[in-house]
DNA sequence: AAGATAGGTGACCATATGGTCACATGTCAA
DNA sequence: TTGACATGTGACCATATGGTCACCTATCTT
């Protein structure tokens, strides 16, 4: 349907990134890796389930690995995606920042069209 | 109620960057400034009104300008909000070890190219 | 003036999303 | 082996979101 949709991954980190209390789980595991789902709980205001549906995105997304030992699941940060989300989308907007704005502010303060 | 939500136009920004169509426009801006609606419209498929509630959605975020001119208006891009979440949110992530970890990455994914 | 063009608004609808709950499984410790 | 602990699942609900439509205003052209 929608052609222009070419990376799902980029999809998906972005559409992880989109929700506030993941942003705060991920600066929470970037704190301090290796976090049970019980402690990152005690962190939220949000009972379990929320903090798993979360973190179920955050691993969809490739942003949080895991690893289970017993009972206990452990979460990791993964900045891998957020890397290459960077590389191939943010940086090209980035790059060239101060000559967008000089010619943003030469088009908004003289009627010069672009034309 | 979300005491760790401090910058709202992070939020704003997060959540405008999250939808395909609008990193969409973006990139037809990124390509070349000052479209107007009718022209954007065009190259998406989708109605005029979709279309203005996602430029709508991306000039609240501040990711996107306008200049009214008679019965048009011409949208210009304004990366400065990018560039601020990357600076401030992204970059924390991007810099600690992400080369040892895109390697260890690689190394994983594919032991065969190893010894 | 009349018609075409460019944009704007509010209602409306279907689906996606965030969040909770009852209940269930597996694991550790005494 | 009993009970507490850590996590998992599916149903469920309220709201947010993406998208369309009828209708409207303003501007340009002839």
């Amino acid at each position: 349907m929608v052609t222009y949709l070419r990376r799902m991954d980029d999809d998906r980190v972005f559409k992880a990134l989109a929700d506030p209390t993941r942003r705060f789980l991920l600066d929470l595991l970037f704190a301090r890796d290796g976090r049970t789902l019980s402690e990152l709980e005690s962190a939220v205001e949000m009972t379990r389930y929320g903090v798993m549906k979360h973190l179920r995105v955050l691993e969809d997304a490739g942003l949080v690995v895991t690893r289970r030992s017993g009972r206990e699941k452990f979460h990791f940060l993964n900045p891998v995606p957020i890397r290459e989300v960077h590389d191939r989308w943010i940086d090209k907007y980035t790059e060239r920042q101060v000559t967008a704005l000089m010619n943003l502010k030469k088009e908004l303060e003289s009627d010069h069209d672009q034309h």
